[in-house]
DNA sequence: ATTTATATTGACATGGTGTCACTATTGTCA
DNA sequence: TGACAATAGTGACACCATGTCAATATAAAT
């Protein structure tokens, strides 16, 4: 009667292990072979369960990535969550710099997650959907930051906040997949470095 | 004899027509269908060839797109062809905003295309070469003018060109994709003088 | 023990892809 | 001109992943 979560059947305990025995196929065959050449088959033959099953408990592949990126989707959340009340623009600037190195560290440790996650993007507009909730939320949290320098003179205020906002957080994402597939030989320091100067010189009085 | 081109047999002329028909009909499926939709039965239906022949002449979907890129390509790219020598800083501003505008008017003008692109990029790691190579040239270019004024004491001395480059081309490609989809209310012509105050005003002196 | 509810299963229909052996067309040369 | 060569075009076919569904297995309830 307390027990409110469901019906405590064995069956149901038995159907969440077979879904997390899925979810777990899943996330090492993702990692081994890449979205696009992950099937099915391969999944549910690891996790030693019959074809449909995989469709019992989601609807597809991307489904199924979805709930895989669900995880390293709230460590970007929990950035947007960091308070940021500078009182001058030095300030304002190293809270910043730490916002991205903290952007940045993800990407180097979640490393191998989010290149399954950037080829997904493209073959699923489900996933697209996703890391667009991302965006947006951060895009937000930036806008807000942005606003509150504005409002106590930090900030010039001549310039709409969403708009800069937005190429702020561009420069940040874009940077953040070139960690991710390694294409730079430059230091993820001096990068993180470099866009908060022009970023906090441009915007900062 | 002077006809240096090719065996210009009537084969040869009789195969560029093919291909031609295939290229044009592949536009029109591309455009109503998107890329993920468009198959080669539809494309060779609409261009009265047979199927295979759509193999002799493309290797494949991808490759058909890829072709017909190459002349929204050159609009890029010949923005990266535009001399860059200013002498004062107003100059260099005024000058970069042109460049935007240039830059966001292809997105508008080649909407339809561009949407198919940006599908596509996901898709078919061939198509999103072809991008990276628009990438690295633009950014190529907007490296040279940021040490040309570095050079002219106009730009500060203390970042690393290319890092501030790519930072700034960044922010102009996403806002790219921005307008090619239509996701703002704001005007083409608020961001481009948003962006690049921000730019100019962090990067010369 | 019987019935009911839930979970699992794999065979099947579907649909697109790329290949390849074959046909058709055009050019060449004796 | 007729035979042969070279090139272009063709569509049937094998392949493979997907998602569905009717059937089966397992657990709960009575």
């Amino acid at each position: 009667m307390e027990n409110a979560t469901k019906n405590q059947d064995g069956r149901h305990l038995r159907s969440k292990q077979t879904r997390q025995k899925l979810l777990e196929a899943a996330r090492d065959i993702f990692l081994q072979e890449g979205f696009q050449n992950t099937t099915i088959k391969q999944i549910i033959k690891l996790a030693n369960t019959g074809y449909g099953t995989a469709y019992t408990h989601f609807t597809g592949k991307d489904d199924l990535l979805i709930v895989l990126m669900e995880d390293v989707m709230q460590k970007f959340f929990d950035i947007a969550d960091i308070s940021f009340y500078p009182s001058s623009k030095e300030e304002a600037r190293r809270m910043i710099l730490d916002q991205v190195h903290t952007f940045f560290q993800i990407a180097e440790s979640e490393r191998d997650m989010m290149k399954v996650f950037s080829e997904a993007m493209g073959l699923s507009s489900a996933i697209n959907a996703k890391w667009e909730q991302i965006r947006h939320k951060l895009i937000q949290s930036i806008t807000n930051d942005i606003t509150y320098s504005q409002q106590h003179g930090l900030a010039r205020s001549d310039l709409k906040a969403e708009l800069v906002a937005r190429q702020w957080f561009y420069a940040n994402e874009m940077y953040q997949w070139e960690i991710v597939f390694n294409r730079h030989g430059v230091s993820l320091d001096e990068i993180a470095k470099t866009i908060t100067i022009m970023y906090t010189d441009a915007l900062y009085l």
